[in-house]
DNA sequence: AGAGGGGCATAGGGCCAGGCTATGTCCTCA
DNA sequence: TGAGGACATAGCCTGGCCCTATGCCCCTCT
């Protein structure tokens, strides 16, 4: 489904909040290091483009309209997630006076990382973020060997030698489109059930599949899967096309399921899977690291 | 917070996602209609942007590197935030070919109606929409005489002459920034503590402010604000610049709420607000109006 | 009443990002 | 060894965006 040339850039969208943040185009144009003049057109752009006017314009400056304050609350979701895309990317870049490093497992850098270092920024906004992603196994031997400052891995354990804390727990579900029966199902799928039901799943040897098989071991183990994806992107799809009962990581789907694209099926057995801060034992987590922690730390 | 020059366009995100997508630049440039090459260059000129390679390249197609899977799924957020403004964008023009005519009060409009409207056109891809905005009495005047399909409120009763349901239900909470002590908080707020306490609150008049009075009556009101202002981001703002306890609506922060940019203190009140779906008595809602109803029913 | 200032719009000119076509290089497979 | 798929490079062009300068409007202060 590609984007319709409608949507404004990134750089308009946050034009856009500032005005309605700061009352004027031009203190708007001034904050983002731009003249007015290229202010005022970039606004007036956008509107041509939606079709409906945004701003109204005032002697003594301007402020949204009824359907322009809707729209800076859509844009100010994607400048948002464009933020923490930002705080993301300025993480992978190496630099030589970044201060803390951190390895995380995949799961973690995807879908929490951005959110925490967003509030590390705010909290503290010199400390400079080091990330790189690895394996569980590797963020472990990473830590031990003193090149990151904090670890995050998944699974049940704290590896050897290192000290942790759960920070989070990850969960499977089981979604179905909303046309699917299982959508309106009230009482939760058996294990029994759910080992018997041909699943839409990841490849074997995923860290999402290893726990299904150990939840599913006392039912006799899953059945042979419907169908084997390489990727969440590929499972949701799977799923909102009615490809069946698809099994994988909750953090993947947060948004499907708060809109309703997807459903989730309750489920009568433990799909959860910790996640974990990991750092060597004995050596608490001090400075900039610590701060992380606590940020991230289970409500 | 003014975005660093260092992320990629709109555009450029969406390519990336559909390399990722489709194992290949050239099908992902001939699925969005630009050459070959355009894409190539996109791609690199986001890698150089970033500083990170994103994809490795073969004789036989391109994958995302490990880092570049994580910045796929950032971008991910990105792009889907940026699909769910074109929805609103589209569901805001006046079009003469539209369908279904919706009217909702702003909350709805801004925080409800984007995934809805995604998911609808997921659903029944044809169906185009017509989304105004108005407060409840008017959203109610106009499903009565007929301008619209469909109408939501906010409020605990249902207008006259309307039938509805309870689609969603907002609710009112107490954020404070992850610093303030109430952050630590375990035992909730009692109704008496929370109307002895100043608190950062929208204007007069606002419908967070009369839910806040009516449930705070009982405790004899609450008393003289700390703050007045005038718009959701401004309270967010106060909240996290440590200005003290701010109430507002739970849509509004359920983004800083997970990233623990803000924390929510327990409450022993009620502070809840159904949001109902509406539709003139005797009518029920039928084809598209039916469709939506059915997504945006309560799980 | 007049001057000044804040705020937005218009005009004119320049720059560069990104697009296109054509072509090159590399690998794989028949 | 030749064909085909996939990405990179080269050269050129267009248009979007930005800047400075200026105009218009309204409010406020003197």
């Amino acid at each position: 489904m590609p984007l319709s040339p409608r949507v404004p850039e990134l750089g308009a969208l946050e034009l856009l909040l500032a005005v309605a943040r700061l009352g004027s185009v031009g203190r708007a144009a001034a904050e983002l290091g731009v003249s007015q003049p290229a202010a005022s057109a970039r606004i007036k752009g956008m509107e041509r483009q939606i079709g409906v006017p945004l701003l109204e314009r005032s002697p003594r400056g301007s402020r949204p309209t009824e359907t322009g304050r809707v729209v800076v609350e859509w844009a100010r979701n994607v400048v948002e997630a464009a933020q923490a895309l930002d705080a993301g990317i300025d993480a992978l870049r190496e630099r030589r006076d970044a201060r803390l490093t951190v390895v995380a497992s995949l799961t973690v850098a995807e879908y929490l990382m951005p959110g925490w270092l967003l509030a590390l920024h705010q909290v503290s906004p010199d400390t400079s973020v080091i990330l790189r992603t690895a394996n569980s196994a590797d963020v472990a031997s990473h830590v031990l060997a003193g090149d990151a400052d904090l670890g995050f891995v998944e699974g049940p354990t704290t590896p050897p030698g290192l000290a942790g804390a759960v920070v989070a727990a990850d969960r499977l579900v089981v979604v179905v489109a909303p046309s699917h029966p299982w959508a309106r199902r009230r009482t939760p799928l058996t294990g029994a059930e759910l080992a018997a039901t041909p699943l839409v799943l990841r490849e074997p040897g995923s860290g999402t599949r290893e726990v299904l098989e150990q939840a599913l071991a006392p039912y006799g183990g899953a059945t042979t899967p419907r169908l084997e994806l390489a990727s969440s992107t590929a499972l949701k799809a799977a799923a909102m096309t009615g490809a069946g009962p698809v099994c994988l990581s909750e953090l993947a789907v947060t948004e499907e399921l708060a809109t309703r694209r997807l459903v989730a099926v309750p489920v009568d057995v433990d799909l959860a899977r910790p996640l974990r801060a990991v750092w060597p034992a004995g050596h608490r987590p001090a400075g900039p690291a610590r701060v992380l922690l606590g940020l991230t730390r289970k409500q």
